[in-house]
DNA sequence: TAGTTAATTAACCAAAGAGCGAATAATCAG
DNA sequence: CTGATTATTCGCTCTTTGGTTAATTAACTA
């Protein structure tokens, strides 16, 4: 699987992608601080948690008993990346669509 | 589940992310022209196609007896927006990356 | 040392997902 | 009408995934 397959299948999930946003918008934190980002155990998010990282898409550091996440602004980064490698195709055809609605009045 | 949680879903699978990046390429296709994206069953295939079309990635037109696919650059967009909600997080922390290897000279 | 806090790993179960072959639907070509 | 083409839906199996509780690891507190 393409790292970036994984990192898209990673965010597919309402858990893990509630994880993401609050560390983007955060940013770094402990993991009981992303307990109740879903209603369920904290295994279940511990092992969200491993998804995420094996993805790529957060990082983990060890502070004393504690283990502080945060996103992976490289992850973020390969993502924009694939959007602009395609983004003659996709925006193209919005600015197509936008002047074709203009036309219309 | 979020429409971009969906999005993402869609696009964390091996397959589908091949079938929506020819279609990114090549333009819209009928689905006879996606069937060796991968070396699975046309029924599999179709499967897939479907769960794309039912997260908004692509849109299907009936011509006689062929459908024809296309990526929905509004999804696009809306994974654009996501990523712009965030930059100034991720952008920022990569920004401040760079400064630090400059300083590293 | 004993107890508490923070978080993970282990063992297990149910539901969802991805694959296949067979069957079906719809159109086209003779 | 018959047969070929294009693509889908159906019924089934197998694997993966997401959840649970219980147990474990590691560090702090008194």
């Amino acid at each position: 699987m393409s790292d970036l397959v994984q990192t898209f299948a990673a965010l597919g999930d309402a858990t893990r992608f509630a994880i993401v946003e609050r560390l983007l918008i955060r940013g770094a934190l402990p993991a009981g601080d992303l307990l109740d980002v879903a209603d369920i155990s904290a295994p279940a998010i511990s092992r969200h948690l491993k998804v995420l990282r094996e993805a790529g898409l957060i990082t983990q550091t060890v502070d004393k008993q504690r283990r502080i996440y945060a996103v992976d602004p490289a992850a973020m980064q390969s993502i924009e990346k694939w959007m602009l490698d395609h983004e003659a195709f996709w925006k193209g055809s919005l600015d197509r669509l936008a002047a074709a609605l203009d036309r219309e009045d």
